[in-house]
DNA sequence: TCGCGATCTCAACGCCCGTTGAATCCGAGT
DNA sequence: ACTCGGATTCAACGGGCGTTGAGATCGCGA
């Protein structure tokens, strides 16, 4: 689906002129097929017929189906950037403009989105689990935990990975009716809240 | 793995003394493959292999994999008894009331556990996907929110549900570090009063 | 006692997968 | 003008998959 033939046509070996821009060619297919299918459903042979490439074509500049996974699913933002970004205004209203930021993505993305690729691979590849809780935990949560000042920084952390997770899981992938009609801006304000209280308020019973 | 041999052995053919309960050791084997590898990742012949008896045994019994699926991820407990059991002493505290119900049944039913198969496959699967839509709709969520007295009943469930699946993949799939360690009474605490907010507080900002 | 039918295995089918090795093509550097 | 090396394709490999059909075994009702 979706296979437009601009590089690598016409049947003929070898090399064609100009800069080729193939090997992005191959990473946008993969970033699609990845996102839409995780790394199983994903075929390396699929990924290339996108690309209207050869599927050995891909090896060669990937070296490994693993490898172009790694390569294809690099976050597009860095995160060493955005995060001091939210952070920046103070911890009020944080958890808003965090779930401004996320739904914006999510929007903005669309079918290459590499949060759900690494969502619909690490729950039943091993290995991309391991990806997705080093990126998350290094790269976001540890930050986050760092620049609010309260107590268990990390686990309130995790708490908001848990729902953010569950909005990626139950509004894009299971789309459950009412969540995925919301309105964005109903959304930001109720979890949002949820985000807020996880971050700054005393996680014991009331 | 865990693969014992207690029916269809002696590589003899034909049929064993006994009631055999061949069958049900082919659903507890897949119920614990699909939990633990999904959809794809769970082979007919390692679900075979592990309950020590031919494939062609499996497709005889169920027919298809898609079948067996269907057999093995059917809940084990009737959600039209617990839901009512849990609306039953009124709106005050369901939050905690089921959250502690839901961390019990996770940590009871441990590797053969029907949600993560579900979670596992749907990510992937769109039949998959359409299953947990429905089980988790008509099942749980519609008796909800059925249940509560307030506005935009289906959205509130909705809510929940996002909150949970985030639960489910973040402390028992991605296993985020502190979130896994933290004591389930504290997180009965800190969730609970989530789902009591998306239950019954007002929807609109503060 | 006999045979029906359920239980069970074996061997094979066709398909798709990731990966490899050799061959071809052609732009760029000398 | 000539090579060198990267880009590209083709054909094949070995292996795993879900599924099938034929056949063996044996408990049980008549």
């Amino acid at each position: 689906m979706a296979s437009s033939d601009s590089p690598g046509n016409g049947g003929r070996r070898g090399r064609r002129p100009g800069d080729s821009g193939t090997r992005e060619a191959i990473l946008d297919a993969a970033r699609a097929r990845f996102s839409s299918e995780g790394f199983r459903g994903a075929t390396v042979r699929a990924i290339a017929g996108d690309a209207g490439v050869d599927p050995a074509l891909v090896m060669h500049f990937f070296g490994t189906k693993q490898a172009l996974f790694v390569a294809a699913m690099e976050f597009p933002l860095d995160p060493a950037e955005i995060v001091p970004r939210l952070l920046g205004p103070g911890v009020d209203g944080l958890g808003e403009r965090l779930l401004r930021f996320l739904l914006g993505i999510i929007d903005e993305l669309g079918d290459a989105n590499p949060m759900l690729g690494l969502v619909r691979s690490a729950v039943t590849h091993p290995d991309a689990a391991r990806m997705m809780r080093e990126f998350l935990g290094e790269a976001i949560l540890d930050r986050i935990a760092a620049g609010i000042d309260a107590d268990r920084p990390r686990l309130r952390a995790d708490l908001c990975a848990s729902q953010i997770v569950g909005i990626l899981v139950a509004r894009q992938i299971l789309a459950l009716p009412e969540l995925a009609a919301a309105d964005r801006e109903l959304l930001v304000g109720i979890y949002g809240r949820t985000i807020q209280r996880y971050l700054t308020e005393p996680l014991d019973s009331s």
